[in-house]
DNA sequence: TCTAATCTTGACCATTTTAGTCAGGTATGT
DNA sequence: ACATACCTGACTAAAATGGTCAAGATTAGA
């Protein structure tokens, strides 16, 4: 059970956005600087990001990305659905009518699943983006 | 983020072990038939859980598996970590005493990823196989 | 004592996912 | 014109996943 760097990374760019965002737009050269993650790595998501509505582009020079909304409005589950990173608990899904495994029944445990699916997203539901900013300092070790 | 199906079948296979587990040993076989989990791969997690003290072994005919403690005491933390089904957020972890990527400096978003791993880990820890049982009856579509 | 059921161990492997790189574009401010 | 940025799609090495396969050790019961 383990977060992918796509999804950490998304929202470790938009909060370093989100701090230099105040007039000019920021470009993925800076963010890729100032967080070390690779620049065309950061063109992907961003792309995804843009696709979602969470940021805006300004093409050309000075150009770059400037969020699309609020930071009180960018929640966890919004990040993390633009960048495909779902929580998955269980495979059995998808098969709506049926029940798991194509059985007619629920596979024993699948209450649980469904509680921990609830559980996580429930904590992305609540955060935003902002909660992060005022949390955002680089905090000396 | 996605839960692995090694994990997901070791708990389902103690649940149905522990449904069984009346006064005879439960054979790998019975669960595998019931469960829909190829023997071959049970016989991998089982010896992780025989290896974590949480079933114990009896060989030969009429052998099986049985439960090693009470099912109260079983949470879903010990099952996870007995098949290396860990909570992983952050990369940067291991490095202890410096911060992340070899910075002194934690990532601005380090605290969430800290805050995530608790969030999930509480879930596990608040979770034993007891109070699945309760709940595994089948339940119908 | 033989045999079938069962656990035990370790090697092996195909597929999928991850975490990128690379190579081109296109738009735009100066 | 040109540098700076966004934009797009193809490609790929490495790791993880989700198993399979083979061979052996134990033991109950006929």
């Amino acid at each position: 059970m383990k977060l992918t760097s796509k999804g950490r990374y998304a929202v470790m760019a938009l909060v370093d956005l989100a701090r230099f965002d105040n007039i000019n737009p920021v470009s993925l050269r800076d963010i890729s600087l100032r967080q070390g993650i690779s620049l065309d790595y950061l063109e992907q998501i961003f792309s995804k990001l843009k696709k979602n509505e969470i940021v805006k582009s300004i093409r050309g020079t000075q150009g770059g990305y400037v969020l699309n909304k609020n930071p009180k409005e960018i929640k966890l589950t919004n990040i993390f659905n633009a960048v495909d990173e779902k929580v998955k608990t269980v495979q059995c899904k998808k098969e709506s009518k049926r029940g798991c495994n194509g059985k007619a029944t629920k596979c024993i445990t699948h209450n649980l699943w469904d509680e921990l699916e609830i559980h996580i997203n429930t904590f992305f539901e609540n955060k935003s983006l902002k909660d992060l900013l005022n949390n955002s300092k680089e905090t000396r070790v």
